[in-house]
RNA sequence: GCGGAUGUGGCGGAAUUGGCAGACGCGCUAGACUUAGGAUCUAGUGUCCCCGACAUGCAGGUUCGAUUCCUGUCAUCCGCACCA
């Protein structure tokens, strides 16, 4: 026999595989279709990340199984090619980012050919080519017509160094990543996308949809929708303030109001103030910190009073003061809410710094002086007039009909989701399709004319006045208006990477059709996607986002399903040997590239698969994925001890049975790694036993084959009695041959085991109370004590009561 | 700060949904084979005061029985809207 020559086996199963274009899916097939879908990798300078396989594992091995189980199969595999890295890559090193890009997917490509997935590589995706995007800038433009894309002012980061706006990411503490000087919030008209107004349907359709329960609460959560009312608080000036609570039972409670320093009611108060140089500085201060900073920072409450302005309880009818603080967000309900420090921590925290009245409401906490009380289950409304005696439940809609009445506050739905920023100034992203015109405003480029293409470009740098590198491609951007005919200039704004990546899966059914972005029948036989994995990080971005947009397409009629993914699942990430995330400057990368060519893509695969939970992170570990390819040198080295018999032997058609459950039932839950732990069992029965008939060899290399494909097509080559391993049958298992004749029970005393009694697995109720009474053990336990009573669990378990 | 998760031997982890804690793998120990071993095979391996007791981050609670349910607490990780 030979030896376990991996290199050799991988490099001829791939080449075979592809010969054979066995994994290619047929849109007009009789099969019932399977969809299954990773996220596609963003092709980065660095190369496959070992995290990578660990998704594309797992799902290749339910589109192995479910071919193997008479599924026309589709598991598809693309490129969401632009963003950053790449632009900043090309910008340093001068050349063409679609140079970049096109090395680095040849390099990811090498990458994932040489692991084996069987992905049907005839219909790769890549969203920066022309025929892609083309798609995606048809999109926009229908949700430009129906009204969901509109232009406004947001504040994006601004480098006082460099004098070009900066993404999230490039500000390290304040300051920009590359030149290290300060970071300042500036507004820029920007395009954006109304994902609230689907906000209640992405809530609602969750309920239709099988995603892992952490994500469908990470969304709600982070759709954020919450009920309550808005309140009109008159000034001393006699202007009016519109405040969002959700707690409008506390109105009377209320002892200030706090306006966000960007409302636009601070501006016009400002002349009037004893102390505008002091609100302008904080103002000026609020401005250079990022919201998130302003949220994370807010333990410490800051804020400067509006002097010489008040406004009017409106059911007290006493003046409170007004403040402007920064842990009241602009971009949230009204950007003002009324205080009311008795029962909101927050809201507490500033009264105590700046000194400022607490007023019980609620009754039922503690001292409100010492901390806030916020429960709103239980209390009792108190110093609230009409309210008094009233539960927390019962003042609310009380309220609101007191301030729909008196015409001062109405109910208010609100949700955290704020709309989509579509728009970045950079080169690297599709261009947003529209034309602005003198005289007919945002005109949408013809449909025709799509794709609008990138134009050519010397240098990829942002302008100096945050505008987007196309803006210097000036025989691009001056052209006609589609509509008068007049002159017009283009939009320079490019599209965010996420636009490409939010109906990639739609255009995988049918990759290559010009007329649409995928034929009708092709979206009605392929949709909705099966079963789409990925990663948490991406639960609240990219998936919501393509939520939103395939719901929108669903609208007018392009797609025939509400949602995109029926089924969402998520694996954990892995770390470094040392348990940290995986980076450069941490120095514990593991190079895919080197880990296959010592140890084999099976090795690889198997051992990403048993690493551990699927769905939580982990640490790499060589030894580990030592220990995994030494399993399958033994798997391979069975062969020594092969009869010829076809049949399961007496002794291990239990085991062998248990196993094809086990494993076929663990393959559909992702526990990967006690699949293969049950495969290790297997593999060490046989070994103890010192020989495997010929069914029982192909029955393990059969439930093996989507964990690592390539030496079990060797085998099976050898010994198995198809073609291909992969166009094989799964085996079915014996229901009968699962169940042991005799089981194992424990007998407790009081909670405690003292022995373990082996019966057959019929035994009725009482025999079996009798032998476990009866058990040596048992009596010793016993000895002088009154049994109370007997707990006895059928097939597990006897638990004797004593005093 | 807000939202989501996690915590079990020396290490990664398992436990059919409240019923034998530690499957499987790594590591370690001993033995066999070997000129050799960072190869292979076999056996052992939670801790201790070892016929028994104690062990699932910590402190309580519910239960005949808790890794699993409840309350509180500590620690770690992920996301926070222009990274992908």
């Amino acid at each position: 026999m030979d030896k376990y020559n991996f290199k050799e086996i991988e490099k001829k199963w791939q080449k075979k595989w592809e010969d054979a274009n066995c994994f290619h899916a047929e849109n007009d097939s009789e099969k019932e279709p399977y969809y299954a879908l990773i996220e596609f990798p963003y092709p980065s300078g660095q190369g496959l990340h070992v995290g990578h396989p660990r998704s594309y594992t797992a799902l290749d091995i339910l589109a192995r199984k479910r071919r193997m189980q008479g599924y026309n199969v589709l598991y598809p595999i693309g490129w969401d090619a632009f963003g950053l890295p790449t632009e900043n890559y090309a910008i340093k090193n001068k050349i063409h980012p679609k140079i970049v890009t096109k090395k680095n997917i040849e390099n990811f490509t090498r990458q994932l050919k040489m692991l084996g997935f069987s992905f049907d590589w005839q219909r790769e995706v890549n969203t920066t080519d022309p025929s892609y995007y083309k798609w995606t800038q048809w999109i926009f433009l229908q949700l430009f017509k129906h009204g969901l894309a509109y232009k406004q002012e947001m504040p994006i980061n601004w480098c006082t160094g460099c004098k070009v706006g900066l993404s999230n990411e490039e500000v390290v503490n304040g300051v920009c990543e590359r030149c290290g000087s300060e970071v300042v919030q500036r507004r820029k008209s920007q395009w954006m996308l109304k994902i609230t107004e689907y906000a209640q349907r992405l809530i609602d359709d969750l309920d239709d949809v099988d995603f892992i329960e952490r994500v469908k609460t990470q969304q709600t959560n982070w759709i954020g929708r919450s009920e309550g009312a808005e309140v009109e608080f008159t000034l001393t000036t006699g202007d009016k303030i519109t405040v969002y609570t959700t707690r409008c039972d506390t109105l009377f409670g209320a002892t200030y109001v706090v306006l966000s320093p960007e409302h636009s009611m601070v501006k016009k108060l400002l002349p009037m103030l004893k102390n505008a140089d002091q609100v302008e500085k904080y103002i000026e201060n609020a401005a250079k910190k990022s919201e998130f900073e302003r949220t994370e920072l807010a333990k410490d409450k800051t804020g400067a009073r509006l002097d010489g302005v008040n406004a009017i309880n409106p059911v007290t009818n006493e003046e409170i003061p007004i403040f402007i603080s920064d842990y009241v967000l602009v971009t949230y309900g009204t950007g003002a809410i009324m205080a009311v420090p008795a029962h909101d921590s927050r809201d507490w925290d500033f009264a105590k710094k700046f000194n400022l009245p607490i007023i019980e409401v609620v009754s039922g906490g503690k001292n409100v002086l010492e901390e806030a009380y916020t429960d709103v289950t239980s209390g009792t409304m108190v110093n609230s007039g009409f309210l008094n005696g009233m539960s927390v439940k019962e003042a609310i809609p009380a309220m609101i009909k007191y301030l729909e009445e008196k015409g001062i506050g109405k109910k208010k739905v609100n949700f955290k989701l704020r709309d989509w920023v579509f728009s970045r100034q950079r080169y690297w992203g599709e261009p947003i399709p529209l034309v602005y015109c003198e005289k007919c405003g945002w005109v949408p480029v013809p449909e025709s004319e799509l794709p609008l293409e990138l134009p050519e470009i010397d240098t990829f740098e942002p302008g100096e006045n945050g505008e987007s590198p196309l803006a210097k491609a000036t025989d691009w951007i001056n052209t006609t208006c589609p509509k008068c005919g007049g002159k017009a200039v283009r939009e320079t704004d490019t599209m965010p990477q996420w636009a490409g990546s939010s109906w990639y899966y739609l255009r995988y059914m049918d990759p290559h059709n010009n007329e649409a972005l995928a034929s009708d029948s092709a979206l009605k036989y392929w949709s909705p996607v099966d079963w789409y994995n990925g990663g948490m990080e991406h639960t609240t971005l990219h998936l919501l986002y393509s939520r939103f947009w395939h719901k929108f397409l669903y609208d007018i009629g392009v797609v025939p399903t509400k949602e995109p993914y029926q089924k969402r699942t998520s694996h954990g990430m892995i770390l470094g040997e040392n348990g940290e995330k995986m980076s450069k400057s941490r120095g514990n990368v593991v190079n895919p590239d080197e880990v296959v060519n010592d140890y084999g893509a099976d090795a690889v695969r198997t051992f990403e698969m048993f690493i551990g939970a699927f769905d939580q992170s982990t640490p790499w570990s060589e030894k580990g994925l030592k220990g995994c390819y030494k399993f399958l040198e033994r798997v391979w080295n069975l062969q020594e001890m092969l009869t010829p018999s076809e049949e399961l032997s007496k002794d291990l058609e239990k085991a062998v049975n248990k196993a094809i459950m086990k494993v076929s039932d663990d393959y559909e839950k992702m526990k990967y790694n006690t699949a293969i732990a049950t495969l290790m069992s297997l593999v060490n029965d046989f070994y103890k036993k010192g020989e495997v008939t010929k069914g029982e060899y192909r029955i393990l290399i059969t439930l093996l084959n989507p964990v690592a494909p390539h030496i079990t097509e060797e085998l099976w080559e050898k010994y198995g009695n198809t073609p291909l391993l992969a166009l094989t049958k799964w085996p079915d298992f014996d229901k009968a041959k699962t169940v042991d004749d005799e089981v194992e029970i424990v007998v407790q005393v009081n909670g405690k085991i003292k022995d373990k009694i082996t019966v057959p697995k019929d035994i009725a109720k009482e025999e079996l109370e009798k032998v476990a009474l009866d058990a040596e053990k048992v009596k010793q336990a016993l000895d002088g004590k009154t049994v109370i009573k007997i707990i006895t669990v059928p097939g597990k378990l006897v638990n004797i009561v004593v005093k």
